[in-house]
DNA sequence: GCATGTGAATAGATTCACAGCG
DNA sequence: CGCTGTGAATCTATTCACATGC
């Protein structure tokens, strides 16, 4: 059993969304069942995570069959809060900030782009799709109009921490943080950081270890 | 003690980057040392979280000073891969793989962009910046031409893991993927997955955690 | 019979707390 | 004396293995 309010671990919860983004593929096959060792296995991970990680959901499958594709997506969908769109809104409008405005993905996925801000008055005003670039000291109007409850970070790092700020004093209380660097924020705020720069660092690690190669360092005392 | 070709907890490798990002600032203010204390914060982390981490890399703090910036951010580096550059090739220019073209972080950080691909002729030979698009199918050319050894996934979903096999079977053993998608690829290469939709569904859950409102779902039936 | 759901076992990561050393 | 480095304790996550129930 154990269902009801219960407490999902964190690894879980960062794993749900793969498992639905199969659902959804599996739905639009017609696949009408589906059984962990399977779904394991489209998702990268081994069966008993699988079923460890949809038993903290409830008890939605059916021994010796499997789980019921379309009841699953639905019960997850509702759990993730995916049962209605969640419109975001960007903060700042450069070279990132312009392809996430125009990525389908998000609002493919229920994530509509809302607004886009800028602190820079030179870009407020300026046309990206149907939209136009806003100031930064709209945020309020901005999430009061629009109800927008995540913000997306996409400003140089210098500008990370009052854009958070601003974003938290407007009453966000998600961030997607793409700037390269730590924010603090409420306990209340949940961040969850894309550093591009990053991923390619640890890429480097596990590459760097595996062809152990020392070779001379070519670049000594430039650091960075 | 413990040093040498030890083998680093994967969670620490992952946080590595973020204290190098911070020395680096660190070493640009000229500060001389650092406490353990004081780069947790900086980090948002805890103290004894950073010392264990960085007790990995070998004993190169100094008992009631700290850790000398210049020579931590030196041995990091090494120890990252980091001590030259590592090029990288894009696969997919569409909107995503365009705007991580003209990501100045990349080159920035010691991840030059060597090469663009895509797997549509009609694009091939686009220029983008100083460089012209190729097709897939010189992968194998490219990567011997430019020693890239990371490769960039910025194609959909549905072209992931062909791509994946192109990148493999042209040497890359490194790939960071933006497709959403599950890739498999041999052992020996590392995946790193970044999935901008996954990470606003993991915010949608806390978000609606915390509202708690559970309110009537406004799309029943068109889960996705 | 077969695949789920779950206690128990194991592995991994974090935090504590303090000995050891500059 | 202050801060590192690290065993030991704790917490979290993963995996095993099997009883359970369709």
């Amino acid at each position: 059993m154990e269902q009801g309010g219960r407490r999902i671990p964190e690894a879980t919860v960062a794993r749900l969304p793969v498992y639905l983004r199969i659902l959804y593929d599996l739905a639009e096959q017609r696949v009408p069942t589906i059984s962990s060792e399977r779904l394991a296995e489209l998702a990268g991970v081994n069966a008993a995570k699988v079923r460890k990680d949809l038993s903290h959901l409830g008890s939605y499958g059916t021994r010796g069959v499997g789980y019921d594709v379309e009841y699953l997506l639905f019960e997850m969908s509702r759990e993730l809060g995916l049962t209605h769109d969640w419109p975001v809104v960007i903060v700042g409008v450069g070279n990132l900030g312009h392809a996430l405005a125009n990525y389908r993905g998000f609002s493919d996925r229920g994530f509509p782009v809302a607004a886009l801000v800028d602190a820079d008055r030179s870009k407020v005003g300026e046309q990206v799709g149907a939209l136009t670039v806003r100031h930064l000291e709209d945020l309020p109007a901005i999430v009061a109009e629009t109800g927008a409850a995540i913000g997306i970070i996409a400003t140089p790092a210098a500008a990370g921490q009052e854009v958070a700020d601003a974003l938290v004093a407007a009453g966000v209380r998600s961030i997607l943080n793409f700037a390269p660097t730590v924010l603090t924020v409420p306990d209340d705020v949940s961040v969850r950081k894309v550093d591009l720069a990053v991923e390619l660092q640890i890429l480097s690690f596990y590459q760097q270890r595996r062809t152990g190669a020392r070779r001379p360092p070519d670049r000594l005392g430039t650091t960075r």
